[in-house]
DNA sequence: GTAAACTCCGTAGATAGGTACGGAGTCAAT
DNA sequence: ATTGACTCCGTACCTATCTACGGAGTTTAC
Protein backbone atom coordinates (compact mmCIF):
# COMPACT_ATOMS: atom_id res chain seq x y z
CA UNK A 1 0.00 0.00 0.00
CA UNK A 2 1.20 3.53 -0.98
CA UNK A 3 0.40 7.00 -1.39
CA UNK A 4 0.05 8.50 -4.92
CA UNK A 5 3.88 10.04 -4.36
CA UNK A 6 5.57 7.12 -3.94
CA UNK A 7 3.76 5.20 -7.04
CA UNK A 8 4.65 8.03 -9.44
CA UNK A 9 8.48 7.59 -8.05
CA UNK A 10 8.49 4.09 -8.73
CA UNK A 11 6.82 4.62 -12.20
CA UNK A 12 9.06 7.90 -13.12
CA UNK A 13 5.27 9.69 -13.37
CA UNK A 14 4.58 12.31 -12.02
CA UNK A 15 1.73 12.92 -9.64
CA UNK A 16 -0.58 15.07 -12.03
CA UNK A 17 0.29 12.47 -14.42
CA UNK A 18 -1.77 9.78 -11.96
CA UNK A 19 -4.18 11.75 -11.18
CA UNK A 20 -4.74 12.64 -14.90
CA UNK A 21 -5.29 9.37 -15.65
CA UNK A 22 -8.08 8.90 -13.27
CA UNK A 23 -9.93 11.56 -14.60
CA UNK A 24 -9.20 10.29 -17.71
CA UNK A 25 -10.57 7.35 -16.95
CA UNK A 26 -7.90 4.58 -17.70
CA UNK A 27 -7.92 3.90 -13.73
CA UNK A 28 -9.64 3.85 -11.02
CA UNK A 29 -10.03 6.24 -8.23
CA UNK A 30 -8.93 4.06 -5.38
CA UNK A 31 -10.22 3.87 -1.75
CA UNK A 32 -9.46 6.92 0.14
CA UNK A 33 -9.04 6.33 3.79
CA UNK A 34 -10.15 8.95 7.07
CA UNK A 35 -7.42 11.78 5.71
CA UNK A 36 -8.62 12.18 1.73
CA UNK A 37 -5.32 10.18 0.08
CA UNK A 38 -4.94 7.96 -2.33
CA UNK A 39 -3.92 4.44 -1.03
CA UNK A 40 -2.68 2.03 -4.04
CA UNK A 41 -1.90 -1.15 -3.93
CA UNK A 42 0.24 -3.10 -6.25
CA UNK A 43 -2.39 -4.50 -9.01
CA UNK A 44 -2.26 -0.20 -10.02
CA UNK A 45 1.09 -0.91 -10.84
CA UNK A 46 0.89 -3.16 -13.29
CA UNK A 47 -2.40 -1.33 -14.53
CA UNK A 48 0.51 2.64 -15.11
CA UNK A 49 2.65 0.05 -16.98
CA UNK A 50 0.32 -1.28 -19.18
CA UNK A 51 -0.30 2.32 -20.16
CA UNK A 52 3.09 2.96 -20.11
CA UNK A 53 3.95 0.37 -22.54
CA UNK A 54 0.97 0.77 -24.55
CA UNK A 55 1.53 4.79 -25.09
CA UNK A 56 5.05 3.77 -26.08
CA UNK A 57 3.83 1.17 -28.85
CA UNK A 58 2.01 4.50 -30.00
CA UNK A 59 -1.56 3.97 -28.70
CA UNK A 60 -3.44 6.95 -27.62
CA UNK A 61 -4.48 7.36 -24.33
CA UNK A 62 -8.22 6.68 -25.59
CA UNK A 63 -6.76 3.51 -27.66
CA UNK A 64 -5.13 2.35 -24.04
CA UNK A 65 -8.47 2.95 -22.53
CA UNK A 66 -9.81 0.84 -25.34
CA UNK A 67 -7.67 -1.96 -25.36
CA UNK A 68 -8.45 -2.37 -21.54
CA UNK A 69 -11.60 -2.98 -21.80
CA UNK A 70 -11.72 -4.95 -24.42
CA UNK A 71 -9.89 -7.05 -21.86
CA UNK A 72 -9.50 -10.65 -22.94
CA UNK A 73 -11.48 -10.16 -26.78
CA UNK A 74 -8.27 -11.03 -29.05
CA UNK A 75 -9.81 -10.34 -32.62
CA UNK A 76 -10.44 -6.99 -31.07
CA UNK A 77 -7.36 -6.16 -29.86
CA UNK A 78 -5.85 -7.64 -33.16
CA UNK A 79 -8.17 -5.09 -34.85
CA UNK A 80 -6.70 -2.06 -32.91
CA UNK A 81 -3.11 -3.08 -33.44
CA UNK A 82 -3.53 -3.85 -37.51
CA UNK A 83 -4.68 -0.20 -37.32
CA UNK A 84 -1.88 0.75 -35.72
CA UNK A 85 0.63 -1.26 -37.78
CA UNK A 86 -0.92 0.43 -40.99
CA UNK A 87 -0.55 4.02 -39.72
CA UNK A 88 2.91 3.68 -38.17
CA UNK A 89 3.86 2.15 -41.64
CA UNK A 90 2.48 4.78 -43.89
CA UNK A 91 4.38 7.45 -41.52
CA UNK A 92 7.24 5.63 -42.26
CA UNK A 93 6.60 5.69 -45.95
CA UNK A 94 6.16 9.14 -45.75
CA UNK A 95 8.93 10.00 -43.85
CA UNK A 96 11.06 8.03 -46.15
CA UNK A 97 9.75 10.11 -48.89
CA UNK A 98 10.63 12.93 -47.01
CA UNK A 99 14.25 11.60 -46.21
CA UNK A 100 14.70 11.33 -50.20
CA UNK A 101 13.68 15.08 -50.44
CA UNK A 102 15.30 16.63 -47.63
CA UNK A 103 18.69 14.16 -48.50
CA UNK A 104 18.77 15.81 -52.15
CA UNK A 105 18.30 19.25 -50.78
CA UNK A 106 21.37 19.20 -48.19
CA UNK A 107 23.50 17.66 -51.36
CA UNK A 108 22.88 20.02 -53.82
CA UNK A 109 23.25 22.64 -51.17
CA UNK A 110 26.62 20.93 -49.94
CA UNK A 111 27.88 20.87 -53.98
CA UNK A 112 26.67 25.00 -54.28
CA UNK A 113 29.34 27.56 -54.64
CA UNK A 114 26.98 30.23 -56.16
CA UNK A 115 27.15 31.99 -52.42
CA UNK A 116 24.30 34.54 -53.92
CA UNK A 117 21.60 31.45 -53.77
CA UNK A 118 20.86 28.94 -51.71
CA UNK A 119 19.09 25.76 -54.00
CA UNK A 120 17.01 24.77 -50.96
CA UNK A 121 15.49 28.06 -50.76
CA UNK A 122 15.46 28.21 -54.33
CA UNK A 123 14.06 24.55 -54.70
CA UNK A 124 11.05 25.82 -52.08
CA UNK A 125 10.65 28.73 -54.05
CA UNK B 1 -4.04 41.94 -56.83
CA UNK B 2 -6.62 39.70 -54.90
CA UNK B 3 -8.44 39.66 -51.31
CA UNK B 4 -7.52 37.54 -48.50
CA UNK B 5 -11.00 35.07 -49.86
CA UNK B 6 -9.62 34.76 -53.51
CA UNK B 7 -6.11 34.31 -52.38
CA UNK B 8 -6.82 31.38 -49.78
CA UNK B 9 -9.08 29.69 -52.66
CA UNK B 10 -6.07 30.00 -55.18
CA UNK B 11 -3.75 28.14 -52.48
CA UNK B 12 -6.12 25.51 -50.53
CA UNK B 13 -5.94 27.57 -47.25
CA UNK B 14 -7.95 29.07 -45.03
CA UNK B 15 -8.46 32.94 -44.59
CA UNK B 16 -8.05 32.37 -41.22
CA UNK B 17 -4.72 30.36 -41.83
CA UNK B 18 -3.19 33.16 -43.98
CA UNK B 19 -4.65 36.03 -40.91
CA UNK B 20 -2.80 33.47 -38.52
CA UNK B 21 0.63 33.39 -40.52
CA UNK B 22 0.53 37.19 -40.37
CA UNK B 23 -0.19 37.14 -36.68
CA UNK B 24 3.09 34.94 -36.41
CA UNK B 25 5.09 36.90 -38.44
CA UNK B 26 5.40 34.35 -41.45
CA UNK B 27 4.26 36.85 -43.81
CA UNK B 28 3.84 40.85 -43.71
CA UNK B 29 0.54 42.27 -43.53
CA UNK B 30 0.04 44.35 -46.75
CA UNK B 31 -1.24 47.56 -47.85
CA UNK B 32 -4.89 47.96 -47.08
CA UNK B 33 -6.57 50.86 -49.14
CA UNK B 34 -9.36 52.96 -47.47
CA UNK B 35 -11.78 50.47 -47.07
CA UNK B 36 -9.43 48.46 -44.75
CA UNK B 37 -9.15 45.15 -46.99
CA UNK B 38 -6.17 43.08 -46.98
CA UNK B 39 -4.97 43.71 -50.77
CA UNK B 40 -2.56 40.99 -52.02
CA UNK B 41 -0.32 41.13 -55.22
CA UNK B 42 1.27 37.94 -57.10
CA UNK B 43 4.27 37.97 -54.65
CA UNK B 44 2.55 36.95 -51.41
CA UNK B 45 1.70 33.40 -53.16
CA UNK B 46 5.20 32.38 -53.62
CA UNK B 47 5.90 33.33 -49.99
CA UNK B 48 2.68 31.54 -49.26
CA UNK B 49 3.34 28.35 -51.33
CA UNK B 50 6.95 28.20 -49.59
CA UNK B 51 5.75 28.25 -46.78
CA UNK B 52 3.66 25.10 -47.55
CA UNK B 53 6.09 22.88 -49.20
CA UNK B 54 8.25 23.85 -46.37
CA UNK B 55 5.55 22.34 -43.98
CA UNK B 56 5.18 19.57 -45.93
CA UNK B 57 8.97 18.82 -45.38
CA UNK B 58 8.43 18.63 -41.59
CA UNK B 59 9.56 22.02 -40.74
CA UNK B 60 7.44 23.61 -38.25
CA UNK B 61 5.99 27.06 -38.98
CA UNK B 62 9.45 28.49 -36.51
CA UNK B 63 11.33 27.14 -38.51
CA UNK B 64 9.76 28.08 -41.68
CA UNK B 65 10.18 31.71 -40.76
CA UNK B 66 14.01 31.01 -39.50
CA UNK B 67 14.35 29.66 -43.45
CA UNK B 68 12.66 32.87 -44.32
CA UNK B 69 14.76 35.12 -42.63
CA UNK B 70 17.97 33.16 -44.04
CA UNK B 71 17.49 34.09 -47.45
CA UNK B 72 20.42 33.50 -49.27
CA UNK B 73 23.14 31.95 -45.94
CA UNK B 74 23.12 28.44 -47.65
CA UNK B 75 25.43 27.10 -45.30
CA UNK B 76 22.94 28.05 -42.26
CA UNK B 77 20.16 26.24 -44.72
CA UNK B 78 21.94 23.53 -45.26
CA UNK B 79 22.75 23.08 -41.24
CA UNK B 80 18.70 23.50 -40.57
CA UNK B 81 18.41 20.43 -43.57
CA UNK B 82 20.82 18.31 -42.06
CA UNK B 83 19.39 18.77 -38.62
CA UNK B 84 15.95 18.32 -39.99
CA UNK B 85 17.28 14.86 -42.28
CA UNK B 86 18.91 13.40 -38.91
CA UNK B 87 15.21 14.12 -36.80
CA UNK B 88 13.22 12.18 -39.09
CA UNK B 89 15.57 9.16 -39.77
CA UNK B 90 15.38 8.51 -35.93
CA UNK B 91 11.80 8.84 -36.27
CA UNK B 92 12.18 6.27 -38.94
CA UNK B 93 13.86 3.78 -36.87
CA UNK B 94 11.65 4.18 -34.07
CA UNK B 95 8.94 3.57 -36.08
CA UNK B 96 10.60 0.63 -37.74
CA UNK B 97 11.35 -0.79 -33.94
CA UNK B 98 7.68 -0.30 -33.76
CA UNK B 99 6.50 -1.80 -36.62
CA UNK B 100 8.30 -4.89 -35.32
CA UNK B 101 6.91 -5.45 -32.18
CA UNK B 102 3.65 -4.43 -33.05
CA UNK B 103 3.98 -7.05 -36.20
CA UNK B 104 5.08 -9.92 -33.97
CA UNK B 105 2.32 -9.37 -31.35
CA UNK B 106 -0.69 -9.06 -33.85
CA UNK B 107 1.11 -12.55 -35.49
CA UNK B 108 0.66 -14.18 -32.26
CA UNK B 109 -2.87 -12.74 -31.82
CA UNK B 110 -3.43 -14.60 -35.49
CA UNK B 111 -2.43 -17.82 -33.35
CA UNK B 112 -4.08 -17.70 -31.04
CA UNK B 113 -6.41 -20.45 -29.93
CA UNK B 114 -6.97 -19.87 -26.74
CA UNK B 115 -9.67 -17.25 -26.40
CA UNK B 116 -9.56 -16.54 -22.88
CA UNK B 117 -6.31 -14.79 -23.23
CA UNK B 118 -5.58 -12.32 -25.69
CA UNK B 119 -1.29 -12.54 -26.56
CA UNK B 120 -1.30 -8.78 -26.84
CA UNK B 121 -2.72 -7.87 -24.27
CA UNK B 122 -0.73 -10.09 -22.16
CA UNK B 123 2.80 -8.63 -23.09
CA UNK B 124 1.55 -5.65 -22.10
CA UNK B 125 1.07 -6.73 -18.76
C1' DG C 1 6.30 20.88 18.53
C1' DT C 2 7.41 22.71 14.53
C1' DA C 3 8.88 22.70 9.93
C1' DA C 4 9.33 20.18 5.73
C1' DA C 5 7.23 17.23 2.76
C1' DC C 6 3.20 15.27 1.19
C1' DT C 7 -1.72 15.26 -0.33
C1' DC C 8 -6.20 17.18 -1.64
C1' DC C 9 -9.12 19.76 -5.32
C1' DG C 10 -10.22 22.52 -9.21
C1' DT C 11 -8.60 25.26 -12.61
C1' DA C 12 -5.30 27.44 -15.69
C1' DG C 13 -1.39 27.14 -18.78
C1' DA C 14 1.67 25.00 -22.19
C1' DT C 15 2.50 23.20 -27.01
C1' DA C 16 1.50 23.53 -32.29
C1' DG C 17 -1.27 24.86 -35.68
C1' DG C 18 -4.95 26.22 -36.69
C1' DT C 19 -10.55 26.94 -36.65
C1' DA C 20 -14.73 29.25 -35.22
C1' DC C 21 -17.57 33.05 -33.61
C1' DG C 22 -19.84 37.53 -33.18
C1' DG C 23 -20.89 41.93 -34.51
C1' DA C 24 -20.00 45.48 -37.64
C1' DG C 25 -18.68 47.44 -41.94
C1' DT C 26 -18.21 46.90 -47.28
C1' DC C 27 -18.74 45.25 -51.89
C1' DA C 28 -21.06 43.09 -55.97
C1' DA C 29 -24.96 41.60 -58.36
C1' DT C 30 -29.64 42.04 -59.57
C1' DA D 1 -31.87 49.49 -53.05
C1' DT D 2 -31.60 45.29 -51.08
C1' DT D 3 -29.56 40.93 -50.39
C1' DG D 4 -25.87 37.88 -50.02
C1' DA D 5 -21.07 37.35 -49.97
C1' DC D 6 -17.00 39.18 -48.34
C1' DT D 7 -13.91 41.40 -44.89
C1' DC D 8 -12.46 43.42 -40.50
C1' DC D 9 -10.86 42.53 -35.46
C1' DG D 10 -10.15 40.25 -31.19
C1' DT D 11 -10.86 36.41 -28.70
C1' DA D 12 -12.21 31.86 -27.62
C1' DC D 13 -12.01 27.19 -28.80
C1' DC D 14 -10.03 22.72 -30.56
C1' DT D 15 -6.81 18.14 -29.96
C1' DA D 16 -3.66 15.54 -26.96
C1' DT D 17 -1.09 15.03 -23.05
C1' DC D 18 0.22 16.61 -19.61
C1' DT D 19 2.23 20.36 -16.04
C1' DA D 20 1.75 24.06 -12.81
C1' DC D 21 -0.51 26.79 -9.27
C1' DG D 22 -2.85 28.16 -5.03
C1' DG D 23 -4.54 27.44 -0.68
C1' DA D 24 -5.74 24.26 2.72
C1' DG D 25 -5.24 20.09 5.36
C1' DT D 26 -2.06 15.91 6.91
C1' DT D 27 1.83 13.26 7.93
C1' DT D 28 6.57 12.57 9.07
C1' DA D 29 11.14 13.53 10.72
C1' DC D 30 13.97 15.52 13.97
Amino acid sequence: MKTIGKLAKELGLGVETIRFYEREGLIKQPQKPQNGYRVYDDSITKQLQFICKAKALGFTLKEVASLMSMDGDCAKVESLGLQKLSLIQSKIADLQRLEVVIKEMTNSCRNNNDQSHCPIIDSLK
